[in-house]
DNA sequence: CGACGCATTGATTGGATTCAACTAAGGTGG
DNA sequence: CCACCTTAGTTGAATCCAATCAATGCGTCG
């Protein structure tokens, strides 16, 4: 955690050496604050650098025409936003600040140089998407296939096991900071609906919620509830490789 | 098309020279087929070869517990089916053939080796995956914004368009071997209401099926109904780069 | 204080599921 | 060559989960 939750989440995975780590730390000397209901980027944008949330939550999301949205993605401390714009050339999805965030701005141009010479970064970088893109398939499951009642505890066990990676759990409670309405817009449900949803899940002493802090009693019992294995997420705790 | 389905969309977007193009043939001469209903991957699969579909449909899919199925993608000519593997490790997700499928089997190893020359290559498979991305986001606000009508027609539109990128519509027309059952797989709906839609669909001229054909008299039409726009397929000719 | 955002509750409606039966098409084997 | 069986598509009726519409409570903040 000495390095912030990107790294830690890296670390998690890739074959960091400290000297990448310093290379990462350098990258991401340029942190801004966006205050909550901003958009960090909007749709159609064409950004010339690359975000990482650093601190708070932000969400990916999609409008429809008729004025619905859509929360396709969460994204935590660690969590890039946008290592497809370089590629992709523009955005077709906004990402807005739940909470205020505090945002590392890497140039595109810096980290297309550092992955050019591939080190371990490249791959580790890869992995990041690639999982994102694990989630998705979950998520797709999730409001396919799932009712209201599975569906709220496995988002929330998937949140969990997230903010577990990047060291923001502790004894099993976690901030959550999430109106029932953008729960509602992640889930593919109403805010109402999700309401009475919650209340089953608090009945049944598988979730408390008091003031944005989400506390799960028995993980066990909520994945089983949810149906959950992590598996998706791909995760696998490797040691730091020394300099 | 005189390449094949995966070099014709790769060139749409990469700077492929012709030397990339030999590199790429040369890797898919190891071609198999596959009957329909077989599995190419399985879940927890950790394959040494990445797969390619050269012809034929197959699914990307996952089993809950309780036996339901959802089709989280459906992969068609040029598609690739497990570039992630190589750096998850494992498949998360199945992949079934759809119909018989024709695949090429491109050993790990001989890829890596590819990409980590970085030429223009690394940056068109890096395309293809995000594309994967993009079109996964899009099937969460299906399922989870759209009702039966509109997500079908969404579906539907979203084919089309796929197909026409690597050339297999003709005339609005193009195969798509899929069952009731199976779109209903994709779409989070049930074979029974999958049928009621599509009947609707075809009351309103929207779209016509014939043995395994779907015809979309007015493309338009049918976009105005499912409030389809390709912007997340991110689809952008490109002239080829001569060698 | 009044306004606003968020959570909560009730009553009603409706889209989609469920269960079940039935038809059509295709393949297989006696 | 037809009886038989399986698979896919179709239709109807009943049911249910979640949406919708509407009102209220409640804490916060300018």
């Amino acid at each position: 955690m000495r390095h912030g939750p990107l790294i830690a989440k890296l670390a998690t995975v890739a074959d960091l050496r400290e000297s990448d780590v310093e290379q990462l730390i350098r990258l991401c000397d340029d942190v801004r604050t966006v205050p909550a209901r901003r958009d960090i980027l909007s749709e159609g944008e064409r950004p010339d650098h690359v975000h990482v949330i650093f601190e708070g939550w932000a969400a990916r999301y999609k409008t429809l025409p008729n004025g619905a949205q859509q929360i396709v993605a969460f994204l935590i401390p660690g969590d890039f936003c946008d290592l497809h714009v370089a590629i992709l050339g523009h955005m077709d999805h906004g990402i807005v600040a739940l909470t205020s965030c505090r945002v590392a701005y890497i140039p595109s141009a810096e980290l297309d140089a550092l992955t050019s010479d591939h080190n371990g970064l490249t791959k580790a970088l890869w992995w990041a998407t690639l999982v994102d893109e694990g989630v998705l398939r979950e998520w797709v499951v999730n409001v396919g296939r799932r009712d209201a009642y599975e569906r709220i505890a496995h988002l929330l066990c998937e949140m969990h096991a997230r903010m577990q990676m990047v060291g923001l759990v502790h004894e099993d409670r976690f901030a959550l900071p999430l109106t029932q309405e953008q729960l509602a817009d992640a889930t593919g449900l109403t805010a109402v609906h999700v309401n009475r949803t919650l209340q089953r899940l608090r009945s049944k002493d598988l979730v408390e919620i008091a003031s944005g802090t989400l506390t799960i009693p028995d993980v066990g019992a909520l994945r089983e509830a949810a149906g959950f294995t992590g598996n998706y997420l791909h995760i696998q705790r490797r040691a730091l490789v020394p300099r």
